[in-house]
Formats: structure tokens, sequence, C-alpha cells
DNA sequence: CGCATTTGACCCTT
DNA sequence: AAGGGTCAAATGCG
């Protein structure tokens, strides 16, 4: 087990390696409006890039965690559901079922370890619990627009670590017309990695809610931004206009890279649309 | 006064 | 039976 996860880091690192040296020769490309030719296309970057996130993340959710560091331990409930590493551990070692009652987890429920418990919604509080040997009781959230008929749901947990940081659980998506979320879509590295994730593996099959599971937990580098990835988030990235989320992508991509260069970079315009995937 | 939060009780699941 | 999730009355706040 123990060797699958230094396995696993090296290849991440290799793969995270080969993303970023791919990046900055599509950086020299796009300098010089070069995008075919030579032994490698821009194209054959990109497709190249894509393969590296493809695979770090195929790393990723193969560790079965929210945190960045792989399980000491493997870590499956028994029902199949996802929940943290960090709660299973404090479940006693199974004696009987009792206590293990969770919310029923959907196909739109997922984690996050943030920051902020602010995401850009507008949350009523409805209750809140002591847990079963946890240090700080679990909130309970809910829309304020229930009464419209949105079902979202949340409950936040602060982590026991030290840091500030909170454990998010959402369910269910907002169906209201919830102001403020709509704007900045990829403001930040956590908005980039949701639509790389969807863009990537929009022919495939992936669980949307382990691969949710990673980047948010991976991402949440900033103290002021707001996760608006929320709940409704797959849907609305598939249906987004890719013109301005492709430029937001690639300055994410690439702006970390030079920071002293990124603004050249987008002068002209290129989008992601003007490649051909597939 | 209206809305949000708190909190004890009850319900649900295992 | 026990722990987690939700309800709803009481309370607080602007």
């Amino acid at each position: 087990m123990e060797e699958t996860s230094t396995l696993n880091k090296k290849r991440l690192i290799s793969e995270l390696i080969k993303g970023r040296d791919c990046t900055k020769k599509l950086q020299n490309l796009l300098r010089r409006k070069v995008f075919d030719g030579g032994p490698e296309s821009a194209e054959d970057l990109v497709m190249k890039i894509l393969g590296s996130f493809s695979d770090s993340l195929s790393t990723l959710t193969s560790w079965n965690s929210g945190e960045l560091c792989p399980p000491p331990a493997p870590a499956t409930s028994s029902d199949g559901r996802t929940w943290n590493t960090r709660e299973s551990e404090k479940k006693p070692a199974v004696k009987d079922r009792r206590g293990c009652y969770k919310r029923r987890k959907t196909e739109d429920s997922r984690d996050e370890i943030a920051n902020t418990i602010e995401d850009g919604f507008a949350w009523r509080k409805y209750g809140q619990k002591v847990i079963l040997d946890a240090k700080f009781p679990r909130c309970y959230y809910r829309c304020t627009h229930k009464n419209e008929g949105c079902k979202a749901l949340k409950q936040v947990q602060k982590l026991e670590d030290g840091s500030e940081r909170f454990h998010i659980t959402y369910y269910g998506s907002h169906t209201c017309q919830n102001i403020n979320n709509t704007t900045q879509m990829f403001s930040d590295s956590e908005d980039l990695c949701s639509f790389l994730l969807n863009f990537n593996n929009s022919g495939t099959n992936h669980s949307s809610s382990s691969l949710s599971n990673i980047t948010n937990a991976h991402i949440t580098s900033s103290t002021d931004q707001e996760d608006d990835s929320n709940a409704q988030s797959d849907d609305y990235l598939t249906s987004r206009n890719h013109d301005t989320s492709s430029k937001y992508l690639w300055k994410g991509m690439i702006g970390n890279l030079e920071p002293s260069d990124d603004a050249d970079i987008f002068k002209d315009v290129i989008f992601m649309d003007d490649f051909k995937f597939q």
C-alpha cells in the first residue's frame, strides 16, 4: 500500500511536470502565433496537456480521499458512499452499524474543504448537532429560497486539524435563481479544475462527485474568493459559452507559469474553440 | 415586525 | 438503542 502511494505520487508529479513543460512550449507557440507545423503543433501540445491533467486526476481519484496526501489505509465505506477518511477514522472499528446513519448521498452531493463557509449563496441555518467524538459541532443549512422550491442543503463542520478550514458537504442543486453565482466562473484555480474535469471527461463516465472531491479538497488556496462552483456547477459548466470560459482557462494555466508575461499572451485572444478536439 | 439563529425534541436509519 | 438529521418553538437582532 505504501509502495502504491509512492508510485502514485511519482506518477502525479511526473504528469504535472509534463503538463507544465507542454504548456510552456504552447506558450512559446502562442507568442509566435505558430499553430501548426514543426515537431509539435499547438494542438498536439494541448492534447498532451489535457492528457497530463487527466492522468493526474486519475491518480488523485485513486487515492480515495479529500486530503492531498494519500490515506494511510484503505477507507471504503461499507455501502459505497464516499465519505471522507477523517470521518471514517473516527468510527470505532465497526461493532455494529448503529450511529452510522448518514444523510443519503445523491448524485449531486459532494464534499469539499474550504477556508470559508461563504460560497455566494444565501443559506439559512436550521440546525446544529454535536457529533460523537468530534471537536466541533456540525451545522445544517438550507437554501434561503426553500419556499421557492430550492432543495439545496449543506452541512458545515470545522476541521480538527487546527486550521480554520471547514468540511462542507453539499446536497442537491440550487433550483432558485440565486444571485452572485453566475459571475467569475473561472476566477480561481478551483473553477479551472472544475472546467477541466467537465471538459476532459465529457466523453467518459467519471463520477462527477468523486472528481469534485478532489478538486475541491485540494485547491482551496484563497480565503477571499467565493466557492461558486457549487452544486450546480456541472450543469452550468457544460452549458456555458466556451468563448469566455476558455479564455479564463488558458489565462489560469499559463498565468501561473510566468506571471510577468501572461498579460500579453491573450492580446490576440485564442479560444479553445480554435483548436479541434476529437 | 419580519427574518435568522438557537436548541431541545422528535424522527430516521442502522 | 444510539447517533445523525430535521423540525419548530423560543429567542435575538435590525
